[in-house]
DNA sequence: ATCCAGGATAGCG
DNA sequence: CGCTATCATGGA
């Protein structure tokens, strides 16, 4: 049962709603002023006040942590290349933090993600944690938690089927019952190198290089890396590279890693974030 | 109805 | 290596 007592803290320069409907985390819900939702297993409210969050009063530290507070945003733009695409993106996505996200609630939940939209992962995921992951109070409503690697590696695969997850139903499955086993030990890949880490998420069935950049991007938090999706795929035929005729993922990859620089996961998430939302418009213009 | 979605992968030449 | 078909499901 959590305290519904709230805390301010200091929050210059986020934008809560943008970075908790931007695709990184899919079930934050609107309750009231704020939102309802859970860090790992804690459930949590969080409310935009100016400057300030109002956040539950026992989740202060992880708040701040997964909302990641400490990211030198000032510093990270001055490293960004001066380009009217990158410049137009984080003038309309600016505020959006690259969350700290619970390691097996991420990659679960990006298995989940392949060929699907933000809309349809949303609906996945609460299913998931309806059906299967912990209830808890918050705000006088109910939030769940994600149901632990132990807990989906007891299902069957028509049990994951039944949460709309199509084929990838063994995709989470045989990657929670990899990690129940011991089999990998998802914590202990925090101290490896980005590339070291890669590998071992590849070694899970479903998990190629952009669910892998994800899982880097928004868990173990390498700001480095930066998951090329159809939108980014887009942006960067359209606005980087629209000279060459034929673009190979490698190529893609390979600008991105000359070009963005040391923090190229925050280029990619505004990026991401404009252009979903405004690609639509913008090509019925022309 | 038709197309597409925060992809991955086996199978082919 | 590069290219293609295929995998379920639902929003637009």
């Amino acid at each position: 049962m959590s305290n519904d007592k709230l805390s301010r803290i200091a929050a210059k320069g986020i934008d809560l709603a943008k970075s908790l409907n931007s695709g990184q985390v899919f079930h934050w819900t609107q309750h009231g002023a704020g939102f309802v939702g859970a860090i790992d297993q804690k459930p949590c409210y969080l409310e935009q006040s100016g400057t300030q969050l109002l956040v539950s009063n026992d989740l202060i530290s992880e708040a701040r942590r997964y909302l990641a507070l400490d990211h030198g945003i000032d510093e990270i733009h001055r490293t960004f290349p001066d380009d009217p695409t990158l410049n137009a993106a984080v003038f309309y996505a600016a505020g959006i933090r690259i969350l700290r996200q619970p390691i097996w609630e991420c990659l679960a939940t990006f298995l989940t993600s392949a060929l699907k939209q933000v809309a349809h992962i949303r609906g996945i995921s609460l299913l998931i944690r309806e059906r299967y992951g912990r209830r808890l109070e918050v705000a006088g409503t109910s939030v769940f938690s994600y149901p632990s690697p132990e807990v989906l590696a007891g299902l069957t695969l028509d049990d994951l089927r039944a949460c709309r997850l199509g084929f990838r139903a063994a995709n989470v499955l045989a990657a929670a019952r990899m990690v129940a086993s011991g089999e990998i030990d998802l914590d202990a890949l925090a101290k490896l190198p980005s590339d070291e880490i890669r590998a071992a998420l590849r070694g899970f069935p479903g998990v190629g290089d952009k669910i892998a950049s994800c899982v880097l991007l928004f868990a173990f938090g390498r700001l480095e890396v930066m998951p090329i999706d159809v939108w980014i795929a887009r942006v960067l035929k359209e606005r980087y590279l629209p000279e060459k005729a034929k673009v190979r993922p490698t190529d893609l990859a390979d600008f991105c890693r000359q070009y963005f620089g040391p923090y190229a996961g925050y280029a990619q998430q505004y990026l991401f974030h404009h252009w979903r939302l405004t690609y639509r418009n913008e090509k019925m213009k022309t």
